[in-house]
DNA sequence: TGCCAGGCCCTCTTTAGGGCCTT
C-alpha cells in the first residue's frame, strides 16, 4: 500500500461545534507494512479538562497547562503528515476535530479520511465489537501502550489498518490495496462488497 | 428553562428509531 499517515485525537468532548478542544494528536506514517515514523504531542488550547476526560485519558489540566500552544502543536503535525492519506479508527469523529483545530490556523485537508471502523465492519463483520479495542483483541495485535492517549491508538489503529490489508491480500486475493480502494471498500454496501472486493483480485 | 454530536447501519424501515463508535 501506498505510504499513508494514521492519526488519533483526545480531546475534551465529542463535538468541536459545542466547543470541545483537542487535549493531545498523535501521528505515525505507515510505509511497507510498519510504522517507520512518528508524531505525538499534548496541546495547550486554553480550555479546562472535564473530570470524565481526565478520568477517561490520564490527562490533566497541569499537564495541559505545560503543553505548547495548540496552533503551534497543529502547524508542527500538518507539516508532519504533508499531504498524505489519512487514516483514523471512527474517522468521523477525527476529522471533525482535524478540520476544526487546522481551520483555526488557516490550514485545510484535500482529501477524504480512510476510516479503519468502518473497514473492520465490512472486512471484520463477524467481529463481536468494532471498537479499537476490541478489534485489538479479537485480530490478536500487540496492545501499543495506555488505550485513550493519542500515540497508543495510534500505533493500534496502524496495526489494525494493516491487518485489514493483510485480510484484503490473503483471504480476499486482492493485489492492489491502495487509499482509493480503501475508501471505495469503507462505503460499498454489505451487499456489493464481494463484487467490489472481485474487481481488484489477481 | 432546558437543551446539549453526528455519521453509520440495522431493522419489528423508508412518513423512524435506536445502538454503535469516537472523547
Amino acid at each position: 500500500m501506498e505510504i499513508v499517515a494514521v492519526i488519533d485525537f483526545e480531546t475534551t468532548g465529542l463535538s468541536p461545534a459545542q466547543g470541545d478542544r483537542a487535549t493531545e494528536i498523535a501521528a505515525v506514517i505507515v510505509e511497507d507494512g510498519k510504522v517507520v515514523d512518528r508524531y505525538q504531542s499534548l496541546m495547550n488550547a486554553g480550555v479546562r479538562i472535564p473530570s470524565f476526560i481526565e478520568s477517561l485519558t490520564g490527562i490533566s489540566d497541569a499537564m495541559i497547562r505545560q503543553a505548547p500552544p495548540a496552533a503551534e502543536v497543529m502547524q508542527a503535525v500538518s507539516d508532519f503528515v504533508g499531504d498524505l492519506p489519512l487514516v483514523a479508527h471512527n474517522a468521523s469523529f477525527d476529522c471533525k476535530f482535524w478540520d476544526a483545530e487546522l481551520a483555526r490556523i488557516q490550514r485545510g485537508r484535500q482529501k477524504d479520511f480512510i476510516c479503519s471502523l468502518l473497514l473492520s465492519r465490512r472486512i471484520f463483520p463477524q467481529a463481536p465489537s468494532h471498537k479499537l479495542s476490541a478489534l485489538i483483541e479479537y485480530a490478536r495485535l500487540p496492545v501499543a501502550g495506555r488505550y485513550h492517549r493519542a500515540l497508543a491508538d495510534a500505533e493500534m489503529a496502524a496495526s489494525l489498518l494493516l491487518r485489514l490489508e493483510e485480510e484484503l491480500q490473503q483471504r480476499h486475493g486482492v493485489t492492489e490495496v491502495s487509499p482509493d480502494f480503501l475508501r471505495q471498500i469503507q462505503r460499498v454496501p454489505k451487499n456489493q462488497l464481494a463484487k467490489c472486493i472481485a474487481s481488484r483480485r489477481r
